[in-house]
RNA sequence: GCGCCCGUAGCUCAGCUGGAUAGAGUACAGCCCUCCGAAGGCUGUGGUCGGGGGUUCGAAUCUCUCCGGGCGCACCA
């Protein structure tokens, strides 16, 4: 309807364009919108308001100019000027019955389109480093980036959904040591825990685990471990230090296979986890990448070797940096280390050289807000290395703050004091968790108050919406009780008698489901999703509470429930995009 | 100090890429089940859209500048 109110308005440009009214070089940028006051019809066009300058007259008489240039459209009622120069068009009520045949035709179907097609994105997210589990931060990413490429696959994207495993670098090296330092406690050493070590339950279990299958063989002496290992902060030296020498210590004393058993065992564990926790959630992805492999099959060396080759990298301090000051970022970068280790940095250029050279037409990252920073450093690298940028989208996804009541719950991985995600499923579930997460948009700092969101209340407006749909099913089942049969035919030919105005009202919102996916989509706004859903199932309540469906007159009664079987579609489709659940009974 | 995000009703947030009288939820005050589920509906109270300039027919939306909050600014990842 909107893009059919735009090709009318397009034939009335070039109209006038012929009669002289218009320059020919004018190439409007025709946009239709929905209006929010149905006395303004159901769309509107501002356009003479945008030309009437170019056209050196005033907005009024270039509106009623192009209206009365506006071909005949069957489906069109009404056309009028309003306000300032604002052309108004009222559509015939009897076109918006389509969209129930079109429902019931398309079902699940319904709502999905093409735009999409023939395009290939691949969306990164979540990727957190597997050194411990995920919190209820990462459940943002998690609902967020699934939502995200559940929507593009909705309208027509062939998404492929990864998440980068940080499965080497010095991270992980800490979660071994701690696992190490745990296990040799399982064992009656004496060490004191180092500050900066992961202090989680998880890895104590790890640990456990270890002692129970290996008893005491990669137990050493704690004078050993210690010896000459520089001061913890709380002895007033550094903290960093400390954690480093027990590290170097850790693989001396090992040796690298004995060592690497802790590092592979911790990284399994972990990421094992994390892998069930996602697809608990809802989350699946086609693949899971591991930074690890980059390094080990020469694509980061190669990428490195990219760089040096275009004159983008330069040794300074023993180290060798990027130039990508002179590429937008704010200062050159370090990619191989003094000690000849590369960086992270080093290993995400390759990655994302990867991502491309694996011909994505588009690369969504997402990630927190706090890698902000990390950004122009990202592009910079793009840049340098002749690639195409613009396929590059980075999102950003804001922290939520947990609050428990008033009480602000700090979190940090390193000390253990979190909140899983799992436990919040645990809580809430999952459909409250992912609804509450994906409901603001993502720049919006959110307080995600576990409460509010644990208690069972229907304050969580996910039950709201599950609601409606479950009503639909109920009226259903007392029809089957009253022993009336539906009757679908007689109900399309009969939706002309839905002329309340809560089935107008609801007619429209159905109408808009298509568009709103698009834009949902294409915006990277889920929220817009849940925004509507939300609409769909207060106009639905107010309808309920208004009319009743089962009337003895078939006519009605079979029309009616057309109507709410297509709004129950609707819920269905738009819930299960976002993976929650439609139940049928609450 | 520099950079990114955010300031909209008491609280949590929408606001369709500059449009017509700024909207929901929640809280508060009332009302609605002999009738398809009251986890619902209806009515009311509640706003100088953080402050101030600018751009124009028109600004919560764009711009500048202050103020306030969050987060970054490693040879960590």
């Amino acid at each position: 309807m909107k893009k059919k109110i735009e090709e009318l308005i397009l034939q009335a440009v070039e109209t006038l364009k012929v009669d002289g009214v218009l320059a020919q070089e004018i190439t409007p940028n025709i946009t239709i919108d929905r209006t929010r006051d149905a006395q303004h019809g159901d769309f509107a066009s501002n356009l003479a308001l945008m030309l009437a300058k170019q056209a050196k007259t005033n907005p009024r008489q270039l509106a009623e100019k192009l209206m009365a240039a506006l071909p005949e459209d069957a489906s069109i009622i009404k056309v009028e000027l309003a306000g300032p120069g604002f052309i108004n068009f009222f559509i015939d009520p009897t076109a918006q019955f389509q969209v129930i045949k079109q429902i019931h035709d398309q079902g699940r179907e319904f709502g999905l389109s093409q735009v999409g097609a023939g395009k290939k994105v691949q969306v990164e997210f979540v990727s957190a480093n597997p050194t411990g589990p995920l919190h209820v931060g990462h459940g943002r990413g998690a609902a967020y980036g699934s939502a995200v490429a559940d929507l593009l696959e909705a309208v027509g994207f062939e998404v492929h959904r990864e998440y980068y495993v940080n499965d080497a670098g010095r991270q992980m090296d800490i979660l071994a040591t701690s696992i190490w330092l745990r296990y040799l406690e399982e064992c009656g050493e004496v060490v004191r825990f180092p500050s900066n070590a992961y202090r989680g339950d998880y890895v104590r279990e790890i640990a456990g685990d270890i002692h129970k299958n290996a008893n005491n063989e990669y137990r050493r002496p704690a004078e050993l471990v210690l010896e000459n290992i520089p001061p913890d902060e709380a002895e007033g030296g550094d903290k960093e230090e400390h954690i480093d020498a027990l590290i170097s210590r850790a693989k001396i004393l090992l040796g690298p296979s004995l060592y690497q058993d802790f590092f592979q065992i911790g990284l399994n564990n972990i990421l094992g986890d994390i892998k069930i926790d996602l697809s608990e959630f809802g989350v699946d992805y086609q693949q899971w990448f591991s930074e690890r492999q980059l390094m080990d099959d020469g694509s980061v060396a190669q990428a490195l070797e990219r760089l040096r080759d275009a004159g983008h990298l330069y040794q300074q301090d023993g180290a060798t940096w990027f130039a990508c000051a002179k590429l937008g970022d704010e200062k050159d970068r370090v990619v191989v280390r003094e000690n000849g280790q590369s960086t992270y940095f080093a290993s995400d250029i390759a990655y994302h050289m990867n991502k491309l050279d694996r011909g994505f037409d588009l690369i969504i990252d997402i990630w927190g807000a706090d890698h902000h920073g990390y950004i122009p450093r990202v592009r910079a690298a793009l840049a340098a290395l002749g690639a195409d940028e613009s396929k590059l989208k980075v999102l950003l996804v804001q922290f939520a703050s947990l609050y428990r009541g008033e009480e602000k719950v700090s979190m940090s991985t390193r000390s253990g004091e979190f909140v899983t995600l799992r436990q919040l499923r645990n809580e809430v579930g999952k459909d409250a968790a992912r609804f509450f997460y994906v409901m603001r948009r993502s720049e919006q700092h959110m307080d995600f108050d576990l409460k509010l969101a644990t208690s069972k209340s229907n304050e969580n407006p996910v039950f709201y919406v599950q609601y409606a749909h479950a009503r639909v099913c109920s009226v259903l089942r007392q029809l089957d009780e009253k022993g009336w049969e539906r009757n679908l035919l007689l109900g399309m030919d009969n939706l002309t008698l839905l002329t309340e105005e809560h089935e107008t009202h609801l007619l429209g919102t159905l109408t808009r489901y298509p568009e709103m996916l698009e834009r949902a989509a294409l915006q990277y706004e889920p929220h817009q999703l849940i925004q509507y859903l939300r609409e769909l199932a207060n106009e639905f309540h107010t309808y309920y509470n208004a009319h009743q469906f089962l009337v003895e007159e078939v006519s009605i009664r079979n029309a009616r429930l057309n109507l709410i079987c297509a709004v129950k579609q609707v819920l269905a489709n738009g819930l299960g995009l976002l993976n929650i659940n439609t139940p049928e009974a609450m």
